[in-house]
DNA sequence: CTTGTTTCCGAAACCGGTTTCGGCAAGAGT
DNA sequence: ACTCTTGCCGAAACCGGTTTCGGAAACAAG
């Protein structure tokens, strides 16, 4: 082996392109179009190349690449920030779905944050100007999305979280939402369930309509009638849904159980049932959908529909690098199932309606409990 | 406006050095010189070249640049993905604090996660020989850190949050944890607290020790006792944070106040109490630090001390940009405050320490309470 | 044996910047 | 007036790849 020290190899130089060449005595141009797959390569040559290659470990740089051919293998992501209570403890799970996906292929993520509306489209354009990423992950779709509209004219490949009202062009992975819904009306009815409220996320999402729908699709296939004084709407947030609960529960026939769209909405409910001193999973049941892990340990635990982050980061990186390279948008549309998480906060109905109305009243009147909040 | 025509911004066709030095009628090279402040360049021509760069929307391509300089004004923060309850809550927020102040200086962040240990290394070296990042940023530092190590071997910048016991040749940004817990007791003390316990994080991660310590020296200026039994450690998890204050509970003489070095584990002090009929607040008094939002919605709400996560992302992007550039790592060390969230978890000690343990030893004998978990 | 195709690869231009090198012109020195 | 600097900028090489172009060799057809 002492002929290998002249060509062994030498410290921390990044081996290029030329390295390979020269080492199979050919030109660089000719090892570039074997890697590449170029079709006036004898078959021959393009094996030698290949195991050389993977034998000096060779590894073009994106940046070299990306001068010639414009693109850097880089996906990008703009997480919009001034949105109160979004998806925080999910975005570590998330950036590993997707970078663990993205690194499988040598590709790597840019991350940037924007506030929404003309600032999120001028980070857009500023990281497509400069070169920054091939194209875009964009999560929380919007029923009309501002970001996927400028992208689409742009002509930048993206991937949306989430559908839209208007998908012509777009690639996207969602989660089935209003299957979940559906489910959640279902398991309430087998409980002993019949007058069951809903409380909706923001108009605006994409995912708000989508989920009524399925508490509506689920109510039909139940078999229950339908009460549009039960279907409120808007709430994403905590306060929220504690003040969407009572006003389903002053109503004269109040659910004796609740569908939200939202757990943080539905961990409002807990505070609106301990005003009216109602026991969540006994006197009052909900459902939610989102699978926080504040849901996990509240009292009781929140029986909710958990998303699969980690998965839909890898599903949407693959959908993207794929779109890039690509292919036709229609083509690159996937669903996935969210999944029961089980726990103590829907159960038998303990009152019917009627009683519930009497116990709430009453609950009202008593002096010694606290105020509540609204 | 007419003669204007001609001349206008065609569509979408990035304007590069070649065309500002074309209508400056200069070579490129004068304007790239210009432009980076060589020392051949007159001053009424830098003006020129500065003010027409400036007039076309002239960006310089990073990976061109990158080309001949190995830079591209790209920061690097590679996640550890295997570590069970961590740092989620704030990653957004850290992330933003991150990308505001690396976009003010027009760099980017690219994101990679990786498990611990060798995978951990694998992906930096990955980063680093294919100059996807100009340097990293390393959070949850542990006392002897294997990626510190390693990027000073490589000669690649980086930049700690959180110190390590070598602190040689590494620029950092922490939080001062050890002043909060000092003042964590102070305030415990002010309340009539004279026997405090503390329960420590993980001792590898470097916070543990240095919060251990600040504890101690609150106890020292409140003029406080030491006792050692009632120091424990290696508490990052509820249910890690609940045995330990179950062992400190059944002392012969227990804490009537705890301070916790991590939220979670102070969450398992609710847990628990609650087995021991104890009232946090006022039974048993908990102060802790990380300011998670689980926390605030405790009953009661957790006294806490929070981080600032945004401002930490902000500072280290500033700290590794001037890294990078070549600032010397010992003039880049900043330290901020942790600022007290006050909640119903800490008050006046409601018991001495005997009726405490009198307490719990009637309720751990009273077969009406359910079984506690361990 | 010549001519016309194919197959396959070398040579060189190109991407958009940075940096080195050398030379012209103006100013300084004698 | 002539040289010597010095200041300033143009020309060209360079970074590490990709892609176009053209031609040599191999093969097929006449």
């Amino acid at each position: 082996m002492p002929t290998e020290a002249k060509t062994a190899a030498r410290p921390r130089h990044r081996i290029k392109i030329s390295d390979v060449a020269d080492a199979l005595g050919m030109t660089k141009g000719t090892v570039s179009r074997a890697l590449n797959g170029y079709p006036d390569i004898a078959e021959s040559t393009r094996l030698k190349v290949h195991r050389k290659a993977e034998a000096m470990g060779y590894r073009p740089l994106a940046q070299a690449q990306g001068m010639r051919t414009g693109r850097t293998r880089t996906l990008g992501l703009v997480l919009q920030t001034d949105i109160p209570g979004a998806e925080r403890p999910f975005l570590s799970d998330f950036l590993a779905g997707i970078t663990q996906a993205a690194s499988a292929e040598n590709w790597t993520l840019t991350v940037a944050t924007s506030a929404g509306g003309a600032a999120m489209e001028q980070t857009l354009e500023r990281l497509v100007h400069e070169r920054k990423s091939d194209g875009f992950i964009l999560p929380r779709t919007r029923v009309r999305d501002g970001r996927a509209e400028l992208l689409k004219r742009l002509e930048v490949p993206f991937v949306l979280f989430g559908r839209v009202a208007d998908d012509s062009g777009c690639a996207w992975f969602d989660i089935l939402g209003e299957e979940a819904m559906a489910e959640a009306v279902e398991r309430l009815r087998v409980l002993g369930h019949r007058r069951i409220g809903f409380v909706g996320g923001a108009p605006e999402y994409n995912f708000a309509p989508l989920r009524e729908a399925g508490f509506r699709r689920g109510l039909e296939a139940a078999g229950l009638p339908l009460d549009e004084a039960l279907i409120l709407r808007g709430a994403m947030l905590r306060e929220e849904g504690a003040r969407a609960t009572r006003r389903l529960l002053s109503l004269e026939a109040p659910p004796t159980a609740i569908v939200f769209a939202v757990d943080l909405a539905a961990l409002g409910a807990y505070d609106a049932a301990r005003d009216r001193g109602l026991a969540i999973g006994r006197d009052l049941s909900v459902i939610s959908y989102d699978g926080i892990p504040e849901g996990s340990w509240a009292q009781p635990s929140l029986t909710t529909f958990g998303v699969d982050s980690h998965l839909a980061g890898e599903r949407l990186a693959g959908l993207l690098i794929r779109r890039i390279r690509g292919e036709a948008p229609e083509e690159l549309r996937e669903t996935a199932k969210a999944r029961l998480l089980a726990g103590g906060s829907d159960g038998p109905p303990n009152l019917t309606s009627e009683d519930l109305a009497a116990r709430i009243s009453a609950a009202l009147h008593d002096p010694s409990r606290p105020q509540e909040g609204e």
